[in-house]
Parts: C-alpha cells; sequence; structure tokens
DNA sequence: TGCGTAGGCCAAAGCGCTTTGACTTGCAAA
DNA sequence: TTTGCAAGTCAAAGCGCTTTGGCCTACGCA
C-alpha cells in the first residue's frame, strides 16, 4: 500500500493525501480524517527511502565506533550510552546507525556518511587530546555532538560531558579528609582526554594541600579488571603503601577489591576505595546500599542528553555551539574509611 | 557531484556511467577506466538515497535490542556482539540500524523496519522459549537470523547459536571426575532459552552419575556480579556447602569470587569456579592464563557468524533454513581443583 | 452585479539513482 | 552486396514520496 494507491482509493490526489497526513495547513478538517482513518485502517506507512530522497535528508543519526586496532577492546560503556542515545532517536523518528571501524579508517567513514548522504548527523566517541576528528567534521559541514571533550581542539564544538576533573578533585579531597596521603590512581589511557582531566583533578586536590603526586602511584593502562588488579598489587606492595585507591572504572576498582582481599586486607577498613561509577545497568555499585564509594554520573544519561542536542543542531543548523557539563554526584558507600594509624 | 554532473563532464549517459561504475559487462574497458578514473578524481560518491530507492533495497540490516522494562539491563555481551557483526556489514557495504526499544514494542518495530522498508532483515537477540517474535517475522516475511535459539518454536529458522547444553554439561561432569559433588549454578534468568539449556546440560551430566540436582544449589537471575555474590552467600551457608560453581558468566563468577574471599577462603584450593565466558574485549579471563576455569566461546565470533549468515539469507531468500551451532572450549584456569576432603 | 480573496484541491516536476528497451555501429557470415 | 549479430551507447521510465505553482469554487464586500 503506498500513497498512490490509497490517494486513488480516496478518490483523492496523492498531494492531498500526501499533505493531510503530514500535518499542512491547507486541506479541509473533514478530508483530513478521511485520510487518516483510511490511512490507518490500510495500515499505511510511508517508505522511508522515498521520504529520504525527496527531502534530501536522511532521518538518521551515525555513532561510529573506533575499534582500537591493537588492543580491539570495546568500549563497556558504549552499551549503555547507546541505550539512552536510542530513545531519544526512536521517541523522534530518527534511526540509529552503528559503524564499527578500525580507528584509522575513521575518518574515511566520517566523509563516506557524509557524501552518500546516509546520516544528518553524527556522534563522536571517546575524543582524544587534539582529536583530528573534529577539524574533519568541521570541514565537512556534517552536524556532531562529541560525548567528552578533546583538550587543544582551538575550534569551539557542541559537547557533552563529565565534569571529570572537578569530579576526581572532590573525590581526593574527601580522601584526604579521611586522612589518606598515599593514594593511588589506576586511571584510563592518557591519550584519551578523560583520564587526563581525571588526573588534573587529582593532581590539584593534592597540590592544595601541598602534596606531590607521586608517579609510582599514578598508573595508566585500559580500564580492566586486569589491570585494576595489577596496579593495586604494585601499589600495595610499595615501600609506603597506597591507603587508598582512586579508580578510573568500576571494573578496574573490582580488581583493586581482589588485589586487597587477596592480601588478606579489608577494602574500607585498612584500604580504601572510591570509583567512578558510570552507572552502568549490567554493572550496578550494589543496589540499596553502594558497595564503592563512588562519583557517579550515568552514561545513559548522557546518551540521552547527546542524543538531543544532535538533534537540536540537525535542525538549527546554524545555531551556536552547545555545551553541557554534567556534575558527577558523590556517594558514599562502604569502600572508604578514615586512613589507618601508622 | 552527482551521476548527472559526472556524467556530462565525461560526455557520456548516466547510464553507461552507471553501469560502468556498476561493473556492467555492455561497456567497454576503456570507457569504463576513463569513468572510474573521472569518479575517482572528483570523489564521485553516489547517493545512499537515491540507490535504495531505484533498487527497492535497504542495504541495511537491524538489530532490535529490547530493552527490558522493569530492570532496564542492556545485556553486557551485546557491545561486543555489535562489534562482531559491525565488520562484517561494512564490508559488504551494508548499514547496521539498531533499534533499543522497550521490549513490549519490539513487535511493532519489525513491523515498522518491514513495512517502512528501513532494513532488508534483522537478527533476533535474546530469544525465549517459545519466542513469538519468530512467527512475527515468518509471517512478515523479513530474512532474519536468531542469535541462540527458541525452545519449542514448531518453526525453523535461521539460527546461531552455542552449544549451551554440551558445555555445561562438560564442565559439570570436569567438577564431578575433580571429586565436587555440591555444585552450585548462578545461572541466567529462566525465560531466557540459553539458560534453560545449560540447566540441562547440568542436569544431565548430575544425572548420569545418579546424582539429583539439589534446588538450593540453582540459582536463576540476572546475570550480575551482585547476583552471583548473593547465590555464593548461600550457596557457601548451606549446612552441606557447595564445593564448586558453575557460572553462566564472568560477571557472577567475579561475584562468586568475591563471597569465596569473603569468608578467608581461596578459589581453587578450598572452592571450585567454572564460568562461562563470552570472551569479552573489556572482561577478559585473565591475558596469558586464564583466571577462571570456563566454557569459552567467542561472542564477537557469534556476531560476524550471524551477520554473514543474514546477509545470505538476503541475498538467497528462498533458501532454506540454516543453522550453525558452536562449540565451547573448555579451557583450564587456576580457579578449579579436587573437592576438598571433608 | 462584479471583483477580490481565501480555502481546498490537484497536476506535474523533482529528488538521484537503476534498468528497460531501443538505437547505432562495425564486422563476420552468407 | 546484403544480412545478422554483437558491442557499445543512450533516452526515458520508474522507484514513492514532497513540494511548487496553478486552478477552481465559494464567499465577502463594494
Amino acid at each position: 500500500m503506498n500513497l498512490k494507491e490509497l490517494a486513488l482509493k480516496l478518490g483523492l490526489s496523492p498531494t492531498t493525501v500526501s499533505r493531510a497526513l503530514n500535518g499542512y495547513p491547507e486541506v479541509n478538517e473533514a478530508t483530513r480524517e478521511r485520510v487518516v482513518a483510511a490511512a490507518r485502517r490500510h495500515s499505511y506507512r510511508p517508505n522511508a527511502r522515498a521520504i529520504r530522497l525527496a527531502t534530501g535528508r536522511a532521518l538518521a543519526v551515525g555513532h561510529v565506533i573506533p575499534l582500537n586496532s591493537r588492543t580491539e577492546i570495546m568500549n563497556p560503556i558504549f552499551s549503555d550510552f547507546i541505550a539512552g542515545a536510542g530513545e531519544t532517536y526512536s521517541r523522534n523518528g530518527y534511526d540509529m546507525i552503528l559503524s564499527v571501524v578500525p580507528d584509522d579508517a575513521e575518518e574515511a567513514t566520517y566523509r563516506d556518511l557524509m557524501s552518500r548522504g546516509t546520516v544528518d548527523g553524527v556522534i563522536v566517541h571517546s575524543p582524544k587530546t587534539n582529536d583530528p576528528r573534529i577539524k574533519v567534521l568541521k570541514d565537512l559541514g556534517l552536524p556532531f555532538v562529541v560525548h567528552g571533550r578533546a583538550t587543544g581542539a582551538e575550534l569551539d564544538y557542541n559537547w557533552v560531558d563529565v565534569n571529570n576533573r572537578r569530579a576526581f578533585q572532590r573525590a581526593t579531597e574527601f580522601l584526604l579528609d579521611l586522612g589518606h596521603r598515599h593514594i593511588a590512581l589506576p586511571n584510563g589511557l592518557e591519550h584519551m582526554d578523560f583520564a587526563i582531566r581525571r588526573r588534573t583533578g587529582y593532581q590539584d586536590a593534592l597540590a592544595a594541600r601541598g602534596i606531590e603526586a607521586n608517579p609510582a602511584l599514578m598508573f595508566s593502562d585500559e580500564m580492566t579488571e586486569m589491570n585494576g588488579y595489577r596496579a593495586a598489587e604494585r601499589a600495595l606492595a610499595l615501600p609506603q603503601p597506597a591507603t587508598a585507591f582512586l579508580c578510573a572504572s568500576m571494573l578496574q576498582g573490582m580488581g583493586v577489591r581482589r588485589a586487597i582481599e587477596g592480601r588478606g586486607l579489608k577494602m574500607g577498613r585498612d584500604v580504601s576505595v572510591i570509583i567512578f561509577d558510570d552507572d552502568l545497568s549490567y554493572l550496578r555499585n550494589g543496589d540499596d546500599l553502594p558497595i564503592f564509594t563512588a562519583t557517579r554520573s550515568s552514561v545513559r544519561e548522557a546518551g540521552r542528553l547527546s542524543a538531543e542536542m544532535l538533534l537540536a543542531v540537525i535542525s538549527q543548523p546554524d545555531s551556536p555551539p552547545q555545551h553541557r557539563l554534567l556534575e558527577a554526584e558523590l556517594i558514599l558507600g562502604q569502600s572508604t574509611g578514615p586512613a589507618p594509624v601508622v
């Protein structure tokens, strides 16, 4: 059942039927009702391909997921982000197109999506310092929103980000207030922008108390359970062992906990742990009572906001760059306590 | 730069240019080379929207991700599956469209994708027992591949699945051989097809040795770390405590380990643990040396195979249903050992 | 009565491709 | 010399919508 057939059945022209269904004013209300009823009765659905060609819009947005060619690690926060964004898209009649590409092919992918007219805009994931993608997208004129920020990019652009620096600053201060002086930082890879911001927050807090950051306590790696474990093993074996950990992810936190308990120590009593909690649906930080003390910010919510921003940018391409900085909340769990007296 | 302009520049008709670029035989080789060169020089990319309308194909496949409306849990294996499938799609010039929908809206989504012509086929995730989606898709005539199987579906259909029953049977036998008689099973939710198969394998192995499955040792819940922990807490507190655990996921295994170590026991010595390892990129089971003994099957590989099967089905809609049963490998880690002598 | 205008509808063009059917050549076969 | 056929090219229709511009009617007002 297509427009022409429906029009024929109704004894109307395709023009009128189209306008009736799309809410144009120049059609009689009675007629419109007839049309809408008939459309429903015959369960008419306009062909998306035709609409796209006729309107010149893709009615779709792209998420380009770079697959680190070395490690082949998918970002674990990705699925929750997608879930948040996806809701927004379907509510607005947009499709979400996912391109999983080797990270060196990402630029080509953008060009392709743009010139073939597959999408109206894209979300940029995992920005790196001085991320080249931003310039590429600006030059292409393809609307985009970055999830995160890219320090050093001289251009202004749309982004949604968590205040990573502040979150880690506050968490560090909290640990300092508890008397901890040897705080380890199992962080993410330092070419990722957020990892740098987190480290900065950590260092700022230490500096404010006149403490110099100890390189032996700072770790930078993929944010896996295993790496959390390894970092903790090393930090706990130091002559002056860490009494607290500030982890960039839940998984690392779990690894740290394993190392702590493996040494017969108790988390929250002997060693304190704070994690950054992305509030992933399949990795909850406890239910009623949080296991880990954490700075929390929902990545799903970030997905929702990013999607909304992107749709807004698409509909108003000339609007000035938009920014949304989310504050993480510091929630108290069972994993922190006063520094043990020496 | 579109086809018409390119044709004009070349002094050829759009027809010829189109055929030249699409490899049709009735065009002179010399002409073809001229065309291809010009296309590259002007970086001509055919408009996807026009191709889709003209050919009547969507050149896209859909993944409908049901969002459990109660728990709102995204399946953690999802991102790796997508990564595997995504590679295959882009290699074949297909787009991957993700629809995240409340699970009660899934059927409507299929209808919509089909009748608007948005996709040429879909992958069905997380099949349930007697899954109604299979009949819906058959009736719609939309090509599809199921990741997993739906026991009780009387119709035949395309699927890619792991031999869950066999994997859990072997794992159980392995534990039995080590002398374990009280084996707990922290499983997934029992409306999920794979969970039933896993339980069946477990029970079959027990039955073969004349052991009756103890309901107090069988747990069925979302496969989270927390639920793994809870199950272990209960199974270890029984009058006749479990000496081994067979976990349906890595996360549950981590929860079980936490419970074990929380009691001052040592995994692999006092209590044995086997997990089902989906080989997720961000949740590796150790690197060189596996932490957990595991039945392993890569979900990314399953994604790849499912995508390949779907593309095959799309190009040959009348081919008989295809099946692909993957065997999990049993890999030895540090989490299993002989049952402690009483 | 006549004219201007708004309301309601439609024909047709256009979006950028693919594909059908037809039209030239040039050359081999008759 | 004519015929037939293959190779190479093109014009035009069509995919199913949107949208422009025009047309008709009815009504209000002078």
